[in-house]
RNA sequence: UCCUCGAUAGCUCAAUGGCAGAGCAACCGGCUGUUAACCGGUAGGUUACUGGUUCGAGUCCAGUUCGAGGAGCCA
């Protein structure tokens, strides 16, 4: 019967067959130490040359990385052994070798950024790269079954959409026929179609945007979950986020302590993450920032943090505000002027609206954009109008508010942001099994 | 789009304008506990491309291509 490298802390004394990958070998005299991984860890196989046939031992010494095999043998625990989880290893008895790899290109040693994206098909069978993307797998699974257990209803919101809103510089522009279509940069204004039927409804699948971005934290295809929520005010909301996002964090610190281990993440940076998240509103967040500016010695970081009342955040900006907090902060009251044209106004004062980011510590930037919409059908036309919106492209989302119009809210969390925040990693583009950034299509 | 930096062996990188080098990987040999092992040996080059300066260019100059970091952009 097979066996997964995960569960050979429950085999010991036990003999089992482990069908795999070779992912690195060394040997000493009469012993070669492979390391073999199967998808769920990696373990330590020894082969000792008085345990097997020669022309075995001879196979195991001479083994190519990333060969495949099917190695049996006794399993023990050692506490010399390396793997993941480590500390077990199997004494082989017989090998099969299913292929033998030739020129493996990636090795245990460093590697460039170029060489490794150009060898991404291969690079996700890292270590690293495994365990950022099964904390991935988690991130995700975690998210739908908050949702789903908190009544919301999933829908498939559509990735071709229709003639551009508001213009097409950041949409990817795909032939339709006769005509054009635009890869979808979100699924909120059918959401806010869907919450009439439904109430709690949330889309969850991959966006895509045409920025010319060139950051640590852009993708231009990248996933989304985008809960919308009838009868739901600002404050409401914000619970909903910081509720979903604890939950997330908690359940991966209880699920991939192997991975975060690997990632060499701290898990004490993630344990304390429940609610609730600290708020501030954008005039104290501007006056924080001037704080932070202003004790700031390096000139060229003065100046970047420069900013006035009225400007949406740099990367600088919301970096400075993230380290005075050790738990996700949300950051509410944007001026309307740089939110979209949707967001509900403060009564009383609106050149503020009821909009909510929320900033994830150490760093690294927004995970999530939320905020209360406009309900009101007259409101709203106006907004599409001064911003110079054709009225035509939005006839359906306006008519919306004419049949029964509620309060409602919603915002959507990137995935890959997220991960890269837990895991502790400097790129989004290893979050995502197959990064697509500005200049780079291949694989 | 802008700023800065880079491109040399399969990989990561050295080389005052004067013989093209090392480590790792590969290959051969040694070692019964390796953790990116260690030790000895072998093989491996259109120095991104085009042109220029020079007795002589990997090195200096100009342009091109590709990439990295940052900024901008990011309803």
């Amino acid at each position: 019967m097979d066996t997964t490298i995960r569960d050979l802390n429950r085999r010991i004394g036990e003999t089992v067959t482990i069908k795999g990958w070779l992912y690195n070998r060394t040997d000493k005299g009469k012993l070669v130490f492979m390391q073999v991984r199967d998808g769920t860890g990696i373990c330590q196989a020894v082969v000792f040359k008085r345990d097997v046939d020669e022309a075995t031992f001879d196979a195991a010494l001479h083994l190519p990385q990333e060969s495949s095999l099917i190695v049996t043998g006794e399993v023990r625990a050692d506490p010399r052994a390396p793997g993941v989880p480590g500390g077990y290893e199997i004494g082989v008895r017989s090998m099969q070798i299913v292929q033998r790899a030739e020129d493996y290109p990636i090795t245990p040693k460093e590697h460039g950024v170029e060489f490794l994206m150009d060898n991404r098909h291969l690079w996700i069978r890292s270590t690293k790269q495994w365990a950022l993307l099964r904390v991935r797998a988690t991130v995700m699974r975690a998210i739908r079954s908050w949702l789903d257990n908190n009544g919301y209803v999933e829908m498939s919101t559509p990735i071709l959409t229709p003639s551009a809103a508001e213009g097409t510089t950041n949409l990817f522009e795909v032939g339709y026929f006769d005509d054009k279509a635009y890869l979808a940069q979100t699924g909120q204004l059918y959401n806010e179609a869907n919450i009439f039927a439904f109430g709690k409804v949330y889309c969850f699948g991959p966006t895509f945007r045409a920025e010319k971005s060139k950051t640590r934290r852009h993708l231009t295809e990248f996933w989304m979950v985008e809960p919308e929520i009838a009868w739901c005010d600002l404050d409401q909301l914000l619970e909903i986020e910081e509720q979903m996002v604890s939950h997330i964090v908690q359940t991966v610190l209880a699920e991939n302590q192997n991975e975060l281990k690997v990632l060499g993440r701290d898990p004490a940076k993630l344990t304390h993450i429940a609610p609730p998240f600290p708020r501030i509103t954008y005039d104290d967040a501007i006056a924080a920032i001037k704080q932070v500016q202003a004790q700031t010695e390096d000139p060229e970081q003065k100046q970047l943090l420069d900013i006035t009342w009225g400007m949406d955040f740099g990367a600088p900006h919301e970096t400075a505000l993230t380290q005075l907090y050790d738990k996700p902060l949300f950051v509410t009251g944007f001026p309307s002027a740089v939110k979209a044209f949707y967001m509900e106004p403060y009564p009383g004062r609106p050149e503020v609206c009821k909009s909510a980011d929320l900033l994830a510590p150490e760093g690294y930037g927004e995970i999530i954009g939320g905020s209360e919409r406009i309900s009101d059908p007259d409101l709203l036309l106006r907004r599409i109008h001064d911003q110079g919106l054709p009225e035509e492209a939005y006839k359906w989302y306006i008519e919306l508010r004419k049949f029964g119009s509620v309060p409602h809210s919603g915002f959507g969390l990137g995935v890959e942001r997220t991960v890269t925040w837990i895991c502790g990693t400097e790129h989004v583009r290893e979050a995502i099994p197959f990064p697509r950034t500005i200049y780079r299509l291949y694989p």
